[in-house]
DNA sequence: CGGCTTCAGCTA
DNA sequence: TAGCTGAAGCCG
């Protein structure tokens, strides 16, 4: 059992001066303006419930996916994908062609900027992959800066790469699958590159239409962390968003079986 | 066991 | 933007 308190008061209080310069900048209207229904389970977007999480955010459509930005941490809070199988064979097809760049449509005092994550140690990591996108355009669309977080080196390459392979290789045996990736921010030590804030975790959530079921992986954000599996349900009550609002709290439990992910030995 | 794939950073 | 570098999981 996970006994994370989402303390999401280290965050604010570690971008106070940003929170409150922003807030003013991003109406309540455009989240609904901006819905992309087509990316999420029965149209329904995520919910913020914690409410210091929703200061200036604002949605963001993509042709493959949809984002809510946050423009506190500059990161998103989420990324959207509704993922089909004919989709990741086409994905499949297509080299990677890294194109990383700011968002244009988001204000320059909320956004990441390249600089900020240049020579930070950190990479600048997909949250919706460019492995998933069918063609050039949601791939270069993949690579905005509204779509990555600042991830470790080694959790990126050796555990979330093959998190997504794994993802990828599902949604081709069950059809189709929505799939929700974004960070956590919890504790009280964030840290930041350049104006960026650094996830303490990422996630990623996958849901079967088929099997009317869904999980979620949960990983810190550093080399080594242990991979775990949890409910829904469990995810939504650690982050202060319902990621899945269309369905009823029985169904957030019903736990997809999810592949199991090799890891290496720690060093030890 | 070796080639393929996937995640990228850095430099010019 | 192109080119070079690198590690490791996956897969046949």
């Amino acid at each position: 059992m996970i006994k994370f308190r989402a303390v999401f008061a280290s965050l604010l209080a570690a971008c106070s001066l940003q929170a409150s310069a922003v807030l003013a900048a991003s109406p309540a209207s455009a989240a609904v303006a901006a819905s992309c229904p087509s990316h999420y389970l029965d149209g329904r977007p995520p919910e913020i419930r914690n409410p210091k999480l929703a200061a200036a955010t604002r949605p963001l459509c993509f042709s493959e996916f949809g984002v809510m930005h946050s423009g506190v941490t500059r990161t998103a809070l989420w990324s959207a994908e509704h993922l089909a199988a004919d989709q990741v064979v086409a994905a499949q097809g297509l080299d990677r062609d890294n194109a990383f760049h700011p968002e244009p449509r988001l204000p320059r005092g909320q956004r990441a900027e390249l600089s900020d994550y240049a020579r930070s140690g950190f990479d600048r990591g997909h949250l919706a992959p460019n492995g998933d996108m069918p063609d050039r355009t949601a791939q270069r669309e993949s690579f905005s800066l509204a779509n990555m977080v600042p991830q470790d080196r080694d959790h990126n390459r050796h555990i979330w790469a093959p998190i997504e392979g794994a993802v990828r290789k599902m949604a081709k045996k069950e059809g189709e699958l929505y799939v929700i990736t974004g960070p956590a921010f919890l504790g009280s030590s964030l840290r930041r590159v350049g104006n960026v804030i650094v996830p303490s975790h990422l996630y990623k959530v996958v849901y079967s239409p088929r099997q009317k079921a869904g999980a979620a992986w949960f990983v810190e954000n550093r080399s080594d962390a242990p991979i775990q599996v949890i409910p829904v349900a469990e995810l939504e009550r650690i982050l202060g968003i319902e990621l899945l609002p269309s369905l009823n709290q029985r169904q957030k439990e019903r736990m997809l079986a999810l592949p199991k992910i090799r890891q290496k030995k720690s060093r030890y």
